[in-house]
DNA sequence: GGCGGAAATCATGCATACACGATAGGGCTA
DNA sequence: TAGCCCTATCGTGTATGCATGATTTCCGCC
């Protein structure tokens, strides 16, 4: 905890930094930092300090503080006052609201998506699922880790609706934080899930879809450690004597 | 279109700025441009320069232009390359967007809320619905939207996740432009169906609650000019023989 | 008289400078 | 030697300056 950024153990992509190409810096140090936060290399907690960051992407505070900021907005990132940043660390109570929002937006966008999805875009689907399932199968938990999530991301794009889409990456972005911080066992993946879903959908079940994923959610977020006996155990716990 | 804003006709209200009130002067400006926009007195298009938005809050351009990219980012202004930042207009597919993501999210706030509202909960919300029907009773039609949107805020409270009613604050606003673009006659709100959804809520029916809600949002869309054939005419269908 | 183009003006994009407050390290004291 | 305070350093908050590109205006031309 507490980890500051260096030149060599910063956790970010290097970003090929061309000195020329103006205009996209912001979003290109957004994306690699959420990138990182997504690939688990950069840690809830991690300082995130203006001016290294400013130096390693090849731009000025002004535009480091502004995709700070960006990511603050998200929630990605804790941003106060005359204090350094910091990837957040949601509490217990913040995941617990990011994973009600994720069953209300993301059972919506794979309704809309049942309706919408064409024969390409399930073949699409299926090939997705049948390739993070061998990722886990070969034991390659971080490629697993990223085809899941592109499939939840899909499921957004389908749904055909640019609005539910963006929140959507908002927040399998803090649910990547969130088990991050609170993840029990080693797999944490229900990726079983995602079979039963697309077959829903081909089923063109948008009911059914809804209530798997949110299902399939409920799942995710019962494989953390979000009850207070689950985490650090209190004093009274401790001392409590019986 | 195209208006600037000046010191006399700026549709901000004087935003009694201290010179010393140093930190919450983004969020100062931010407010001060959204509630303008809720109550209509600044309409799509107006151009919103940072200059002059500088002086008039008394501060630099540094942060208007902080809070210029947080309204882009909420969508409520447009901020395009080197050009003067305006006052977001929303297309129709935009608009179907924001509403279809209304109907996600405030159907499944609206679910929770009806779980968690108590007793005072529900006598404030039927004392909201009272003022806002008392109020377009008297023509007071400002006052009733105001109410009406209060009343939407207090769902998302009530609904006891942040993030839903974060995401509702959100889409509110882009409603308010949305109306402001697209209004078709004079009396856009369904003002009556608020009081069925009260009652959906007291009953502690979420089911019904959230299907009066999706309603009420159809009813609300349907009352706007998006159909192409409602908007400015083609111009085959000016200059079109027949 | 209307249209087109060029220059001046204006507004934004970005970097930097300066000031304030936080943080950490060292020295002092008990 | 351990704990605390004071100071030096560091990092952020805001304003401003300069460069680039958009916009408008004015003049010449047809």
């Amino acid at each position: 905890m507490g980890a500051t950024l260096t030149a060599g153990r910063s956790g970010l992509k290097r970003g090929r930094r061309r000195p020329k190409e103006a205009g996209g810096a912001e979003a290109r140090i957004c994306d690699a930092i959420r990138q990182a936060i997504l690939e688990r290399r950069l840690e809830p907690g991690t300082k995130l300090q203006e001016a290294p960051l400013g130096e390693f992407f090849g731009v000025s505070r002004t535009i480091v503080r502004q995709a700070l900021r960006r990511l603050d907005a998200e929630g990605v990132v804790d941003l106060r006052e005359k204090r350094v940043a910091v990837v957040a660390r949601p509490s217990a109570a913040d995941v617990r609201h990011t994973f009600a929002a994720r069953r209300v937006i993301e059972a919506g966008a794979v309704e809309a998506a049942t309706a919408r999805a064409g024969r390409a875009d399930l073949a699409a689907l299926r090939k997705l699922v049948r390739d993070e399932n061998a990722a886990y199968a070969n034991g390659d938990r971080t490629r697993g880790l990223g085809l899941s999530l592109e499939f939840h991301h899909r499921i957004g794009g389908l749904s055909g609706n640019p609005v539910l889409a963006r929140y959507l990456r908002e927040l399998t972005l803090l649910t990547s934080l969130a088990i991050a911080l609170y993840e029990k066992s080693g797999v944490v993946h229900a990726h079983a899930d995602h079979d039963a879903l697309v077959e829903a959908i081909a089923a063109r079940d948008g009911r059914r879809a809804a209530r798997l994923m949110a299902g399939h959610l409920d799942e995710l977020e019962s494989r953390l450690a979000l009850d207070p006996r689950d985490g650090a155990p209190s004093l009274a716990e401790i001392f409590g004597r019986d």
